[in-house]
DNA sequence: TGCATTTGACCATCA
DNA sequence: TTGATGGTCAAATGC
């Protein structure tokens, strides 16, 4: 076998399904002490919630489209009824464009629990998710977290991913003592420039670019330098060097390098983009490096329209099982088995990690929803909602419950809807940001763990306009790390 | 000089 | 079987 061979066979077997990684903890972020240690007792009592903070950061508007109306356009679809119930669009019109993550999740089967790929917010680094939320983390189990401490860290982890694109100054001083709430209002009105991609706390060789078929964006690959390791990542930028995807495939063997033995060049790039220097594909660092350059800096951005239909035309081709299939009929059963089944080129897990479109950008045309997928429904996640629409789905006897923030003035809503085959797997949807509080009564029972949750599976994701994957970055099953009163339904 | 990136070519896979 | 496409290699190039 020549060198080549060598190397395809090497590759191949870093190809090869992964065998469970184990994920190892590394040391608590900052991000997560902001949440957890920044007032005595820890815990989220004070947060508003994930899509207060989450939507902070991207804060749309209400002038602006839909996020479905940005990704889908005029996308119509006779069985487009539930486009009635107030906006929210029916799941099946949103699955094609909301990311096949969505529809892979709401497989009755459900993808959740075996699908490879995960997708974090944008310039989220994976191995800080793992780090800070626990997610995943088999040592910590399936006890430790909520899904609404899920949530709220992958905001943390999509907020300190956004504000370390461009942060000069101290900021967790500040923070730390603050709501939340308060934080993020105070910091969607900054502006942020988003001019250098995450680092991922990992060391970075290009080894390859590419121009993609159907795609003007080049797309660079990439191979850890950690001597064995056989995580690869690719990346995809648009023209204007703004990367727009980070797809992950494989996991680290090894800690992230310490910052001092990190590569000079990892606080600069080069080639990646002539603005900035910055290291486009090392992701993100460690929140806890992050933070401390952040002060106003997790500001918004939001996607111009190629940026747009770019991530639809990737949250479709990345899916990478099912971006070919009929949205509907196609869901169900043995017609979803690829569904759990990860793409033959892409044996490995991957970790799709889009990145912010574009520096210099507002914030307006960001839409944020928060997708989870558990056993529960969080009906009790710190809001008042109210059921506004129902709908019965062909080939789901289950029927699909939208409900909307009863605080006045919020539109935030929420889509609850369940598995064919599995009504306790629940898809939860959020779509927009709540413009208040918890209430009261409900944020208290934010900190009241319940390790019933035990039961629970989850699967988070925070899609921007981007659309991610959903999967499971090992691909196995998914627990929440994390407890916390949930009002579990009735499931039989 | 060493290392990283660039880029054309090759290979594997799929339709 | 073949063309299209994506992934990778490795020599050339740049820093």
């Amino acid at each position: 076998m020549d060198h080549e061979g060598q190397e395809r066979a090497s590759s191949s077997n870093s190809s090869a399904p992964p065998s469970r990684p184990t994920i190892t903890l590394p040391p608590r972020t900052s991000m997560e002490s902001l949440f957890n240690g920044g007032v005595p007792g820890g815990g989220f009592g004070f947060s508003p919630g994930p899509m207060t903070l989450v939507s902070s950061f991207f804060s749309d508007n209400d002038d602006s489209k839909s996020f479905s109306q940005l990704l889908a356009g005029a996308m119509s679809s006779p069985a487009a009824v539930p486009s009635k119930l107030d906006g929210f669009p029916p799941l099946e019109e949103r699955d094609s464009y909301v990311g096949t993550g969505f529809k892979q999740n709401r497989l009755a089967g459900l993808a959740i629990s075996q699908s490879p790929n995960f997708t974090i917010p944008p310039g989220l680094s994976p191995a800080g998710l793992l780090d800070s939320s626990g997610l995943f983390s088999p040592a910590q189990g399936p006890l430790g977290m909520t899904h609404q401490q899920a949530l709220a860290q992958v905001t943390a982890q999509a907020t300190q991913a956004h504000s370390h694109m461009h942060i000069q100054t101290d900021y967790s001083s500040s923070v730390s003592a603050e709501p939340a709430t308060s934080l993020a209002q105070r910091l969607q009105s900054s502006s942020l420039t988003v001019d250098k991609p995450a680092d991922d706390g990992y060391n970075w060789r290009k080894y390859g670019q590419k121009q993609m078929k159907g795609s003007e964006f080049p797309r660079s690959y990439y191979k850890c330098t950690h001597r064995g390791c056989p995580v690869k990542k690719k990346v995809e930028r648009s023209l204007d060097g703004q990367v727009t995807a980070i797809i992950y495939r494989g996991q680290h063997n090894h800690q992230p390098p310490e910052p001092t033995t990190r590569r000079p060049k990892d606080t600069g790039n080069p080639n990646e983009n002539s603005n900035n220097k910055g290291n486009s594909d090392s992701a993100s660092q460690p929140p806890a490096r992050n933070l401390k350059r952040s002060k106003e800096g997790i500001a918004s951005y939001s996607m111009s329209k190629k940026d747009q239909e770019y991530s639809q035309t990737t949250a479709e081709h990345l899916s990478g099982t099912s971006d070919s299939e009929e949205v509907g009929d196609a869901e169900t059963g043995e017609d979803r088995k690829d569904e759990d089944e990860p793409h033959p080129k892409r044996r490995n897990p991957e970790v799709r990690v889009p990145e912010p479109a574009s520096s210099h950008r507002t914030v307006t045309e960001s839409r944020i929803i928060v997708q989870t997928t558990s056993k529960v429904d969080l009906l009790d996640d710190g809001y008042r909602w109210r059921k506004y629409g129902q709908k019965v789905v062909k080939g789901n006897p289950y029927p699909r419950s939208y409900y909307k923030c009863t605080a006045q003035g919020c539109n935030v809503r929420k889509h609850v809807e369940r598995a064919s085959t599995d009504p306790k797997d629940v898809i939860t949807t959020y779509e927009g940001k709540h413009n208040h509080d918890v209430p009261a009564a409900k944020t208290s029972s934010h900190n009241i763990a319940s390790n019933s949750a035990s039961q629970l599976k989850s699967n988070t994701t925070v899609t921007e306009k981007h659309t991610f994957n959903n999967r499971d970055l090992a691909g196995n099953d998914q627990r929440p790390v994390a407890s916390l009163r949930l009002k579990e339904e009735q499931i039989t």
